[in-house]
DNA sequence: AGCACGCCGACT
DNA sequence: GTCGGCGTGCTC
C-alpha cells in the first residue's frame, strides 16, 4: 500500500524543480504519469502536477507539511510508462527542468487545464496491398532495419492484413512498472541538473578528484585516448533489463544512404508494413511537413486511416485528437515534424528520420533537444529500429555507420537519373575583368536565355545569420584562425575580426595577406540586395523573394511557392528554405550567387552544411524531365566542399572532411560545451564568463590535465539580441560525461561566489549550429 | 514562477 | 502615523 504521490509541478522554474510528497486520499486511483491538481504554496492554490512516482517513504519531509492530491484530472495517463522516462531522460541530457520536458511531451490543455474535447469523425479508409518489388539493395536495407526492431523478415505476405492495434486498457500494465527517476543507464556520472544549482556527485565528481594519468599540456593535447577513464565508458552499451545482456544485439540505429530518387521511400513502406502486421506502431520525422505534400500522400495512400499527420498549423484540438487517437491505438503511424517522436504509441517498433542531416530535427527552443538523439532513446526503451535517410548523412551518423554503432545500407542511384550540369564559376576572373555585379556573366547570359525561353530562374543564396567574413577578390583567400581552422567573423562595432571559437582578435587588414591586392574586403549580401540587381538587368521579369521578411505569417512560404508553381514569377529568389521541396517542371536554370556565404560561417561544421546545401540544390536541378543547369559562384573553386558537391560525392566528401575532423579532435571525436552567458549589460556578461574561464582553467590544472580544452571566450554568432548581449565559452574533451560533470561543477563554483544577477546562463551540449 | 514577509521613503 | 517599494526566502 502505497501512501505518496511525487508530483512534478508544471512550473518551468529550476527552484522548483523537484519532486514534492502528497499524501494520496482513500479511494482516489493514483498511478504514475497522471495529471493531478495539487495545493502548493503558502496559499495552498491549486497547481497542476504530475504524478512521477509511488512511494511509502516521506523522505525528510516533516509530515504535518505533506498536503492531500486534491484531484486527479484525466481518466488516462498523460506520460506513459515509456515518454515518462523519455521525459526524466531529456531533463539531464538537455539541460532543463522536467517541467519543461513534460510540456513537450504532452499536449497542451487549455488555459483551465482541461484538454480539449475531441470529436470523432472517423473515414476509415482501408490500408492497400503494396505490390512493389523491391531491388536487391532495398531488400538489403530492409532485413536491416527489421533486424534492429526485431520483427522477422518472413513476418508474412507483403500486402497482408494491417489491423489498428487494440488497447482499452493502456494504462494499468505499462504505467505500473517501478519508474527509473534516476533515470539511468549512465549510473556512473549522475549529475542532477537544477538549471544552474548543480547538486549531489557533481561536487565530488570523478573526473575532479582522480588525477588522470597521461596528458601533456598546451593546445594540442586533446589526445585524451591516454588517460585512464574509469568510471565512465565511451559507449554506452545497452543492456535490458529482461534480456541476460551479453547477447549481441543488432545496430539499433540503420543509416540508410541513398540519394534523392534511390527508393528510400518504398523501403520506408516496406519496412512500416512489417512493423504494422507485428502489431506495433511507427513514426516518421520529416523536417517540414509543408515542404513535403508529397511524402504525405504516399503514405496516406498506403496506410488509409492508419495515418495521422501532424505539423505546426495544427490547432490544439487537433493536435490532442491524434494524440488521444495514438494513445487509443486508432492510428498507428504519425508523420510529422521532430514533436512526432513524442507520439504515445504502446509498442513503437520503427521511427524513421527523413533527410536526416536536416538541422530543423534540433529544437531552437527550450528543451533543446535533437530529435534523432531522442528518437534512439525512445527506440532503446521500446526495442524498436530508428532509420536515418539521407543522401548526404551528417558527419556523425556516417561515422557511426563507418564504427558499426549503426548499420549501414547504400542505396545506388537509380539508373535514369539525369545528372545536371553544374558548372562552378570563378568570380575572381570576373573581379580581373573588371565585373564587380552579383553576376558573372556566363550566368547572366544563361539567366537570359532561359527566361526569352519561358522558363523559370530559382536563385539562391545560402546565406545564414548576419555574420560577414572577410576575403580577397582578387585570389580568394578568407581570413581564418590558425588555431581553430575556422575563418574570422567581422564585428562592425569594434570594426576586427574574432574568431567565434577562441575569440581571438585580428585587425582588419588593408591589403591581401597572400597575394598583397587591396581588393580585400567584407562578403555579406541579403536577398533585398540581389532582387535589386536581377530586376536592374531585367526590368520586365517578375521577381519573388522568399526570405524571412517576406514569408512572415501563416503557410508564408507556402503561399510563396505557389505562386512561382502557378508561374507568377519567373525568378524566384531565396535562402536555404528554396533548397528544399522544390519541384518546379519549368525551373531549368538555379543559380548558387555565392557559395562562399555557406563555406565561411565561421563554424567547423560549414563545409559539411555547404556540402549537404549544394548537393541538394544541384539534385534538385536534376529531378525533371528535362536535364537542369546548376551555376555555383564561388570565390574558391578549389575547395573541396565545392568540387566534391559539384561530382555529388558524399562518400569522398566525408573520407576528406572526416580526417580534418580528426586532426583538429572536433566531433566526431569530441564533444563540444557550449556556456553562453546573457545579459543587458556587457561589460558584467564578461566578467562573468570570465570568472568561469578562470575557475575552469584552475580546475584543469589542478586535476584535469589533458582531459578538457578551453577553447576560449567570444561573442555569439547572434552576439547581440533584444538588448541582451551574448557571449560563450567553448569546452572540448573526447568524453561527454567527464565533459559535463566537469562543466557542471565549474558553475556551481562560479555561483559560489558570484549571485549572477541580472544574467542568464544557456547550456548546450554539442550545439550543431554554434550560437 | 508566485506569494508572503519584511524593513525604509513620501503621502493623506 | 500609513501605504507601498521590491529584496529575500520558501513552496511537499
Amino acid at each position: 500500500m502505497t501512501s505518496y504521490a511525487l508530483v512534478s509541478l508544471s512550473i518551468t522554474n529550476s527552484e522548483v524543480d523537484r519532486l514534492f510528497h502528497y499524501a494520496i486520499p482513500q479511494g482516489l486511483g493514483v498511478q504514475p504519469g497522471y495529471r493531478v491538481k495539487v495545493p502548493f504554496g503558502k496559499g495552498s492554490k491549486l497547481n497542476i502536477g504530475y504524478v512521477i512516482e509511488l512511494t511509502e517513504d516521506p523522505g525528510d519531509v516533516p509530515p504535518g507539511k505533506i498536503k492531500p492530491i486534491d484531484s486527479v484530472l484525466d481518466d488516462f495517463p498523460v506520460l506513459t510508462g515509456e515518454t515518462l522516462k523519455l521525459a526524466l531522460w531529456m531533463k539531464d541530457k538537455y539541460y532543463t527542468t522536467l517541467a519543461h520536458t513534460i510540456r513537450a511531451i504532452t499536449p497542451t490543455a487549455k488555459a483551465d487545464g482541461r484538454f480539449p474535447s475531441t470529436r470523432r469523425k472517423k473515414v476509415a479508409t482501408e490500408p492497400k496491398p503494396n505490390n512493389v518489388q523491391l531491388t536487391a539493395a532495398q531488400t538489403g536495407a530492409l532485413e536491416l532495419i527489421l533486424a534492429a526492431a526485431g520483427v522477422g523478415f518472413d513476418a508474412g505476405p507483403v500486402g497482408g492484413k494491417l489491423a489498428p492495434t487494440e488497447s482499452k486498457n493502456f494504462s494499468a500494465d505499462v504505467i505500473s512498472r517501478p519508474v527509473d527517476v534516476g533515470c539511468g543507464d549512465d549510473e556512473h556520472c549522475k549529475v542532477i541538473w537544477n538549471g544552474g544549482i548543480v547538486s549531489e556527485e557533481a561536487d565530488s565528481p570523478d573526473c575532479i578528484l582522480q588525477p588522470m594519468g597521461v596528458g601533456a599540456a598546451g593546445c594540442d593535447d586533446a589526445n585524451v585516448s591516454e588517460c585512464s577513464i574509469q568510471s565512465v565508458t565511451g559507449h554506452e552499451t545497452h543492456t535490458n533489463t529482461l534480456s541476460t545482456g551479453k547477447r549481441r544485439r543488432p545496430p539499433q540505429g540503420v543509416v540508410v544512404f541513398g540519394v534523392t530518387g534511390s527508393g528510400k521511400t518504398e523501403v520506408y513502406l516496406h519496412a512500416i508494413e512489417r512493423v504494422l502486421e507485428a502489431g506495433r506502431q511507427a513514426v516518421v520525422l520529416v523536417p517540414e511537413i509543408a515542404l513535403t505534400p508529397q511524402m504525405v500522400r504516399v503514405f496516406t495512400a498506403r496506410f488509409g486511416s492508419l495515418v495521422a499527420v501532424t505539423h505546426s498549423r495544427l490547432t490544439a484540438g487537433e493536435r490532442f485528437q491524434i494524440w488521444k487517437q495514438c494513445f487509443d491505438g486508432e492510428v498507428s503511424l504519425v508523420i510529422g515534424p521532430r514533436s512526432a517522436v513524442f507520439a504515445p504509441f504502446k509498442n513503437l517498433g520503427l521511427i524513421v528520420v527523413d533527410e536526416e542531416h536536416e538541422h530543423t530535427y534540433h529544437s531552437e527552443t527550450t528543451p533543446k533537444y535533437d530529435a534523432r538523439e531522442v528518437a534512439l532513446k525512445r527506440a532503446q526503451l521500446s526495442g524498436g529500429a530508428v532509420v536515418l535517410g539521407s543522401a548526404t548523412p551528417s558527419l556523425e551518423s556516417f561515422y557511426r555507420a563507418q564504427t558499426g554503432e549503426y548499420a549501414l545500407a547504400r542505396l545506388p542511384e537509380r539508373v535514369n537519373k539525369t545528372n545536371p550540369d553544374v558548372t562552378v564559376l570563378d568570380m575572381r576572373y570576373q573581379v580581373m575583368q573588371g565585373n564587380v555585379s552579383l553576376f558573372a556573366m556566363d550566368l547572366r547570359k544563361v539567366m537570359e536565355a532561359t527566361l526569352a525561353a519561358g522558363k523559370q530562374v530559382i536563385l539562391f543564396l545560402n546565406r545564414r545569420g548576419h555574420s560577414s567574413f572577410v576575403s580577397c577578390r582578387w585570389c580568394g583567400y578568407v581570413l581564418a584562425c590558425d588555431s581553430c581552422r575556422v575563418n574570422y567573423t567581422y564585428h562592425a562595432d569594434k570594426d576586427a575580426l574574432l574568431c567565434h571559437y577562441c575569440g581571438d582578435r585580428a585587425a582588419m587588414p588593408k591589403a591581401c595577406p597572400t597575394c598583397n591586392h587591396e581588393h580585400i574586403r567584407r562578403m555579406g549580401m541579403g536577398t533585398q540586395k540581389l532582387e535589386e540587381e536581377v530586376l536592374g538587368l531585367f526590368p520586365a521579369v517578375k521577381v519573388l523573394r522568399m526570405d524571412t521578411d517576406t514569408t512572415r505569417g501563416k503557410e508564408g512560404h507556402a503561399k510563396i511557392l505557389e505562386a512561382f508553381g502557378r508561374g507568377e514569377a519567373q525568378v524566384l529568389i531565396g535562402t536555404q528554405m528554396v533548397a528544399k521541396g522544390l519541384d518546379f517542371p519549368d525551373v531549368t536554370l538555379v543559380g548558387v550567387v555565392a557559395a562562399d556565404m555557406s563555406l565561411f560561417t565561421g563554424d567547423f561544421r560549414a563545409a559539411e552544411h555547404s556540402f549537404q546545401l549544394l548537393t541538394q540544390v544541384s539534385g534538385r536541378a536534376g529531378r525533371a524531365a528535362h536535364k537542369g543547369d546548376v551555376f555555383l559562384q564561388t570565390y574558391n573553386p578549389g575547395h573541396y566542399a565545392i568540387q566534391f558537391a559539384k561530382t555529388g560525392d558524399y562518400e569522398s566528401f566525408y573520407s576528406h572532411e572526416i580526417e580534418l575532423r580528426r586532426s583538429m579532435v572536433y566531433p566526431p571525436f569530441s564533444h563540444v560545451f557550449a556556456v553562453m552567458i546573457t545579459g543587458e549589460r556587457e561589460r558584467e556578461v564578461i566578467t562573468a564568463l570570465q570568472k568561469l574561464q578562470a575557475i575552469m582553467e584552475y580546475c584543469i590544472k589542478k586535476d584535469g590535465k589533458g582531459r578538457f580544452e578551453i577553447i576560449g571566450m567570444s561573442p555569439a554568432l547572434v552576439s547581440k539580441v533584444k538588448n541582451n548581449f551574448r557571449w560563450k565559452i567553448l569546452i572540448k574533451c573526447t568524453m561527454d560525461e567527464p565533459l559535463k560533470a566537469f562543466v557542471l561543477y565549474c558553475i556551481k563554483k562560479l555561483k559560489e561566489n558570484d549571485p549572477l544577477t541580472g544574467l542568464t546562463l544557456h547550456l548546450t551540449l554539442n550545439p550543431i549550429i554554434m550560437e
